[in-house]
DNA sequence: CCGTTTCTGTTGTAAAAACAACCGACTTGT
DNA sequence: ACAAGTCGGTTGTTTTTACAACAGAAACGG
């Protein structure tokens, strides 16, 4: 467990925090780590959970199926980000996705209740993580309504152009490496790969974009 | 100011907490109230905010327009529902949508510095606000993600028919009415409106909804 | 009361996406 | 080394959507 500490150092919820307090504070709350193979599950719809899931080595996928089989990806959890925050709240009722190993990973689960509630003088960094948690919880609200905006495009070369922008930015340049496959990109923007693959040849025709497997880059043209 | 202390206590934000101390906070929140006509703007694509929203009178609406003018309602907040709470941590960054009154309404602004930041004595709910000001949180993320469901089904038919289920789950009836008319709802699935129509209508004669303007009715087959 | 505007449904056409099927390049495991 | 599987691109067909234009009904305003 604790050879994680530096991982968690560099986490939002733990922003802030030093590595003496953060090992005070994993029994706490109540830390637990679980190892998984690529593809297993982490968490499946319809469970009721209550604990955030950070994984310290390798990712996850929110993903769900749904009725014919057409599989999208919600989201993408890099080590270091979390999950489950969401359902921070006693009433939130069951998960509406299924949560996958997107490769072999390691993930640390906290007990949210344990984070809420304000415990002994033993950690004095509480509050801290309390309002970490607030920030992480707005960011990814921020995420959500994001990513939104690319789902809101109504063609595929629009979405992608969207997703790809944001990647630009978010990286600060126009060269960059997304963290999907294609299978897995279309499945993010809810398109077909095969319409997604033709879309990104066009607009690499028309001289807007340059890639190479999952390296991307945006012309200035 | 004073009157609307009985929506408030109706919020998520202040749930648990009396009268007499939603009264005591609203100085210390620094609660101002400002009254906007139909369509004007409360918020602009590129503001910087640090305060949250909360109609009070009347609901506003989260939207963009894309290069084309393309509309895209984002979400709808309707009274003693919250706005801005997305924007809690000071390196948000500016906004990215509009944010405009759907109606004449009354909008209660509430500086978020001041809600994270445990002030004095005076305020002895203040940590019940913070913990609200999470579950609130969460409880959009799930709606955010909700949302994202609907959205990543790949027909308009799939979308209707994803967004009145989960009405209908609200509603806890299969007749409910939508708080849109047919534009809004197009823009809010982000779909065409005369297909949306024509899509309403065909699962009209599929036997499968029944509805009159805003009122839907899911029938059981 | 009447003209205007808004809202909704309808139709036809053009554009785009989904789907299915296939191919070649590359990886992986034995 | 080879069989099996994965991955990305390509093509043709069918389905669905976007777009534009119009019409009737209802709501609105003076």
């Amino acid at each position: 467990m604790k050879k994680f500490i530096p991982v968690l150092m560099e986490t939002k919820l733990f922003d802030g925090v030093m590595a003496y307090d953060i090992e005070a504070m994993l029994s706490c709350l109540q830390a637990t780590l679980c190892t998984y193979k690529k593809g297993e599950h982490i968490y499946r719809q319809g469970d009721n959970i209550h604990r955030i899931a950070v994984p310290v080595e390798g990712s996850i996928i929110i993903q769900n199926f749904d009725y014919w089989g057409n599989r999208s990806i919600i989201n993408m959890i890099g080590t270091g980000e979390m999950f489950g925050e969401a359902y921070a709240a006693p009433d939130s009722g069951a998960m509406t996705n299924d949560v996958i190993a997107a490769e072999d990973c390691t993930v640390m689960f906290f007990d949210i209740n344990r984070i809420l509630t304000v415990c002994s003088s033993a950690c004095r960094f509480h509050t801290t993580v309390v309002q970490n948690l607030v920030f992480a919880l707005s960011e990814k609200n921020r995420k959500l309504m994001q990513k939104l905006g690319h789902m809101s495009k109504r063609t595929t070369r629009e979405k992608l152009i969207s997703y790809l922008s944001e990647q630009a930015r978010k990286n600060g340049s126009g060269s960059f490496t997304i963290p999907f496959n294609r299978q897995q990109l279309a499945d993010f923007l809810s398109v077909d790969r095969s319409a997604m693959s033709n879309e990104l040849c066009r607009l690499r025709d028309d001289g807007m974009i340059e890639f190479d497997k999952n390296r991307f880059i945006l012309k200035y043209k």
